[in-house]
DNA sequence: CAGCATTATGCTGCCTAGTAGCGATTTTGA
DNA sequence: TCAAAATCGCTACTAGGCAGCATAATGCTG
């Protein structure tokens, strides 16, 4: 049960102490200063980063004199990031996207293309697989390098990664993404919901980056909430959480079909229209305001319902909803003190829709923490 | 930031290994046993047991002959879990309760009374150390071996356990309840709402041992609503998470003066009058039935919501809705499916009354976890 | 440009805490 | 009574941490 530890696990537990400093400091980090950072002696930080450039984890750099400082120039070690690289995939309806990063998620290829028969998963699987050894090409990486796998994809999607229901196409339900893609290409592969992924890459590198529950939630056309609770993804039973979206679209009638939706619809014309109806009511336009004050409402009494149960310290919008951030926000937010709902933030993402993807990438790496860096303690 | 360790870290870990598995397992341990199931070798084990037993955390007892095996009879080791103690304490407007119990979370010692001048949080607070002072004495334990507490109390508690709001009583916000008991009894104190404790307590010893996302669901004259995330109270951001009830109360009329509210009041009056007519509606009265219907109608609003947005993996209703369970239950299962909510399990508290009390003992043995049994080491 | 302060480097020696495993001890069962 | 089984108590050894000292490389100062 409680597992226990000898010499050999110090060393690891220390060595993953340091490589996660090496990680989180930008620029190269010299002996003495890990030694304080991590709370080990020099010399036990000696010998761990011996073993480290040895491992290739680790690069020594050339000792540069710190100009305006007294001393010996100390030795200066860096984490070569590129040692184990990561890939995260994006398929929807009409394309995929890839990228490939190394461990700190420094994006370092990418590749993109339209999607051939989406209905068949199969294929759509041998082109998501193909999207990433394109951008481990374009990263200039080779497979081997290759550690881990994330995919972001639509519909509901359970914990192990199978895809439980996928809205107008039936094909998809139970089709073992994680397993599917690990046949392809032979590392370990997740899988979540775009909007779970979209949420946690904002938190990582976007508009949530101080908050730890945090709800994303795109809305119009395609329609999908993410949640995260203490900075983690939250599914709820059978993937249900956030399904609140389908019980208002059930009670208030749905909105897939408005003007406004559009601006999350992944076919570009109506993409464009939305936009173009966004443009007049910024222009002044009384018809278009009045369809976004009509949206509006629509996205309140969802949001309100969220706010009133999950209470996040923060929600973003995103999937499209972005670019009318402008038009839509104040008017979003006017609502939603006016229903009483507790005065909870709100932003329209910093990512924009690469967003799923980064938050893939986020993912896998969060995943893979512990195999690529080691263990850690819980102290109180 | 992350912190290396010494070969003095290494001892504390082990001995914490050590001290888990024989916090889990019911009955004495013998070395070989506990060496096995933390990995470490027989003679560590043996120097990690001396300590213990040194300090008092272990102790060893009579060698018995076991019965029809071969061999020397090992030595047996148990925890002594009554080397520490805990105390836990609920206050509602009209009684006060407290129980103290061993680190294995036995309850050794109770105490109950009336509450004098609840409005003054002053003598309130005064009351509840008494409680536990008298829970102590009837432990026969003193107060050196109070090791933490913890407090259950009604109304919105934020995470550092200062009162934020309490219906009906001013005076009580801006209470620093942890604090305040500190003050009188000096030991860590926690603070907590009823709602949210009586969810930890489900998930400890009651109704929801097997499920880790849980909500839990006082409704009537009295509401609150608890929520566990994976195992853990989620309070939301202001403490706002749950407070759907209150929601739901605006737009749908408050349901506090029903007659089958009244399961959940602290008045014993109008219990026993709201309990008369659960019996009336279970002898088949027509205008009893019709008023649970319509109870179970208001409570299917709220509960409908939550699965949407949290989707526990189960519900549990308590604060006095238990004693209604079997005309009640299957009238919200029947009405929730026919809301197409998500097929969530349903049940009523297995603790009854003092399922809050005993959920702040889980609460105060959490917190203190890592400090009573020391660190954890995460593994992959 | 010599000398000093400053900072970092390689070590050696020492200590803690874990493992392996051997002979002794205590019991059961033939 | 003796072999087998199971555990005990211990010694010898190893891994890996720490303290701290002599040495090295630099900037600054007179």
């Amino acid at each position: 049960m409680t597992a226990g530890l000898d010499q050999s696990g110090i060393r690891r537990l220390n060595t993953s102490a340091a490589l996660r400093e090496l990680a989180v400091s930008a620029e190269a980090v010299t002996m003495t200063a890990l030694a304080e950072r991590t709370g080990l002696s020099r010399r036990t930080i000696e010998l761990i980063l011996d073993a480290l450039v040895e491992a290739g984890w680790v690069a020594e750099l050339d000792r540069v004199p710190v100009t305006g400082a007294a001393g010996r120039p100390p030795r200066r070690f860096e984490l070569r990031a590129q040692h184990a690289l990561l890939a995260a995939v994006r398929v929807n309806t009409l394309e995929g996207a890839a990228v490939v990063s190394d461990v700190r998620g420094n994006i370092l290829g990418r590749a993109r293309r339209a999607l051939r028969e989406y209905p068949d998963p199969r294929s759509t699987l041998d082109d998501a697989a193909d999207l990433v050894r394109e951008a481990l090409v374009d990263a200039g990486g080779t497979i081997e390098r290759l550690r881990a796998g994330a995919i972001a994809s639509g519909g509901a999607i359970d914990a192990d990664g199978v895809v439980r229901r996928l809205v107008h196409t039936e094909h998809w339900a139970g089709v073992d993404l994680p397993g599917e893609l690990g046949r392809r290409i032979h590392i370990p592969w997740f899988a979540d919901n775009d909007a779970n992924l979209g949420a946690l890459a904002e938190r990582w590198r976007g508009a949530a980056r101080d908050h730890d529950d945090v709800v994303w939630a795109q809305l119009g056309s395609r329609a999908g909430v993410g949640i995260l609770i203490r900075g983690t993804v939250h599914r709820g039973f059978q993937g249900a959480a956030g399904e609140i979206v389908e019980a208002v679209s059930m009670r208030a009638g749905s909105i897939e079909d408005h003007p406004i939706a559009g601006l999350t619809s992944p076919v570009r014309q109506q993409q464009r229209l939305a936009r173009s109806r966004v443009d007049a009511a910024r222009a002044g336009d009384p018809a278009a305001l009045a369809e976004v004050d009509e949206f509006a409402e629509h996205i309140v009494s969802i949001l309100t319902t969220l706010s009133w149960t999950i209470a996040p310290s923060l929600i973003v919008l995103g999937g499209g909803l972005e670019d009318a951030a402008d038009v839509l926000l104040d008017r979003v937010r006017e609502r939603m003190r006016a229903a009483r709902a507790p005065e909870i933030e709100l932003r329209a993402t910093s990512l924009g829709p690469d967003g799923p993807l980064v938050g893939a990438l986020k993912f896998a790496l969060d995943r893979m923490d512990t195999q690529l860096f080691g263990p850690v303690v819980h102290e109180a």
